[in-house]
RNA sequence: GGGACCGUAGUUCAGUUUGGUUAGAACGCCGGCCUGUCAAGCCGGAGGUCGCCGGUUCGAUCCCGGUCGGUCCCGCCA
């Protein structure tokens, strides 16, 4: 039995009068009494099927109780459709399939939402049903684009002489970073893998072991809260060299992101991408992932505030603090409901303790905490921030761990609201020298930035082992499109000796540090060549690819928000005897 | 761990402000008519434990408490 000689994408009018046979589901029927229409769909189109009661009696016949979604093979000629007859909005649209014969290979039931409009469901219907979901256009034309990815980077990375590896998903529990999803041994009872967050140390062991240029696809696993574009599953672009140094690695990962921005969105990034040190893009955006799409940048306060009697802030300056503010063009229209709305915002979300503003006229402030400002001051902000009548100024002042972010936030919410987004443009950058370390207050000791492999800045090394190690730069680096971190790397360390300093500084011991990371610093004895690399996260530049702006779009199976799947119901209880064969027993019984 | 919003026919929503007899609409579904539609059209019909548990009340979809589920955000995510 033959199901099909011809896809639903392909038939055009050369084919006409060709016997042809076609195989998809019924996207849609529409019944003229003596005539019936079907949208016969697969992955590569749809067709329009015609049943004639005075061409077939037989057919018309069994396509009067067709459904939707019922999966049919359809015998029949290709016919042209009379002149007035053709959908422009179809690429088969000149042409129908007069069907022969109507083989119903699956019926189906109704189904619980309509295939033809994803946004006739709720999120949560569509996960549930994610294989119907799946036949929507939207997520078709998704996944292709996925698949077509991955082979683009493939492609890039052999074409440059780079080796795939696979690494183990299998793995030892690391106690950096982010929480580990942990699988329990059953030959080893009471012994746990892990699932990586990333293969960072063997990718590491594999420079070591001299395959100089590795890539892989892979999957990571972080046990961590969810957001609309985070998944506890993720896919990487895993890559690592040797005998490199940052310059290297930033032409090829420039060069895989222009291809694939130009093969998929016919976009040209720019060469080089711009580049900001952590420190420029925290006073200038508040942010270490800025979206350079729209401007609003953060401006320099302190000399106006201390020449102002605006003695909250004045303290904040002399306590160490920052007051930073950013003008936004038109502000001045902003009713004081709309203010309040955003100082509570700023508030509650990004802990700052209050939002201070300011309109701007002719040549004055007025409003807030203008009134601290004498005329002349008020003349330089305005001069200084580049204000024009009718703005706004909002001012935060904080100390500086929140200052900065807490305006970077407001940036980009302000620039949502006023609709100063251009949606088409991407913006990559750099983003380089960020801290090496920095103090977590509920460790209570310093913790990596990046990863405790990252090598300190060359210039900063004679810091080591002493107090100002906490100020020590990284040769880390990230790559940042519109406001996405899509990338993220560093030089590694490749000396046993600084490795064992940074760990120092880290505040592992070394029989921690040996138990932990032993075979790394190991291997480290035998020969490891510089060496260093970046990840690169697949799932955030598709969607960067297909212009969405949540990740679920972009993956076929994905987790909801409290990182269950609704679909298979994972994860699940499992059985006293599974239980029992891993030597576990369950300390409150879970929940039911 | 915290905050906000949401949960009512198969689906998307309205209704709840001010508790009260038959809880509506659209789409879908079922039946009928219809030979050029392409989100076909027209006529008719069926379809509801108002997420779940408890409380207040003569009476709860509506008010209160809890709980489950979803979305977004803060913390978290080397």
């Amino acid at each position: 039995m033959k199901y099909r000689t011809h896809t639903c994408g392909q038939l055009r009018s050369e084919d006409v009068s060709t016997p042809v046979t076609l195989s998809g589901w019924v996207h849609a029927r529409r019944d003229h009494g003596g005539l019936i229409f079907i949208d016969l769909r697969d992955r590569y189109g749809k067709t329009q099927i015609i049943f004639d009661e005075s061409v077939n009696a037989d057919a018309f016949a069994a396509a009067k109780s067709l459904g939707s979604e019922d999966v049919v093979t359809v015998d029949g000629d290709v016919v042209a459709r009379p002149d007035e007859m053709v959908n422009a909005n179809l690429p088969t649209g000149a042409i129908d399939v007069q069907c022969r014969e109507l083989r119903v290979l699956s019926p189906a039931e109704t189904t619980p939402f309509v295939i033809t409009d994803r946004d006739s469901a709720s999120e949560e219907l569509r996960l549930t049903y994610r294989y119907l979901e799946l036949r929507t256009d939207e997520l078709q034309s998704n996944m292709m684009t996925r698949s077509k990815a991955y082979q683009s980077v493939r492609q890039y990375f052999h074409d440059l002489d780079f080796i795939e590896v696979e690494t183990p998903v299998l793995m030892k529990s690391t106690p950096e970073g982010a929480r580990d999803y942990l699988v329990p041994s059953r030959i080893h009872q009471g012994r746990f893998y892990a699932l990586p967050q990333s293969p960072q140390i063997y990718k590491q062991l594999l420079m070591i072991a001299g395959y100089d240029r590795y890539f892989q696809i892979v999957k990571c696993f972080r046990d961590e809260d969810l957001r609309a574009d985070r998944q506890p599953e993720f896919t990487q672009i895993d890559v690592e060299m040797s005998f490199v140094d940052e310059e290297d690695i930033y032409a090829v990962v420039e060069g895989l992101l222009r291809r694939l921005f130009q093969e998929f969105l016919g976009a040209s990034l720019p060469d080089p991408f711009p580049r900001l040190t952590y420190a420029e893009a925290m006073e200038r955006f508040g942010s270490d992932r800025p979206d350079l799409r729209f401007g609003l940048e953060l401006q320099e306060l302190a000399s106006h505030v201390q020449k102002s009697d605006f003695n909250a802030f004045k303290s904040v300056l002399d306590g160490g603090g920052r007051v930073k503010g950013l003008v936004v063009p038109g502000g001045a229209a902003y009713s004081r409901k709309m203010i309040d709305e955003l100082t509570a915002w700023i508030k509650q979300y990004h802990k700052a303790k209050g939002l201070a503003w300011m309109k701007v006229t002719s040549d004055a402030l007025e409003g807030g905490i203008s009134k601290f400002f004498s005329g002349d001051t008020q003349a330089d902000i305005i001069n200084d921030l580049g204000a024009g009548e009718g703005d706004l100024i909002f001012m935060v002042g904080d100390e500086t761990k929140v200052a900065l972010p807490a305006l970077g936030a407001l940036r980009v919410e302000l620039a949502a609201r006023e609709g100063l987004i251009p949606e088409g443009d991407l913006r990559p950058l750099w983003v380089t020298d960020f801290p090496l370390v920095e103090y977590d207050a509920e460790a209570r000791r310093h913790v990596a930035v990046h990863h405790p492999f990252t090598a300190p800045n060359e210039e900063d090394l004679a810091l080591l082992g002493t107090p100002e190690a906490k100020n020590i730069r990284s040769r880390g680096y990230d790559v940042v499109i519109n406001g996405y971190e899509v990338a993220g790397g560093s030089i590694r360390i490749h000396s046993r000796e600084v490795q064992q300093q940074v760990f120092d500084l880290l505040g592992i011991g070394s029989a921690e540090a040996e138990a932990k990371f032993g075979f790394l610093l190991k291997a480290l004895r035998y020969g490891a060549p510089p060496h260093g690399g970046i990840a690169l996260g697949f799932d955030r530049l598709v969607m960067l690819l297909v212009g969405t702006r949540q990740i679920r779009d972009v993956i076929a199976f994905p987790k909801t928000t409290s990182a269950s799947s609704l679909m298979d119901g994972a994860p699940a209880n499992v059985s006293d005897e599974q239980l029992r064969e891993l030597g576990i027993a369950l300390r409150t019984g879970g929940k039911a």
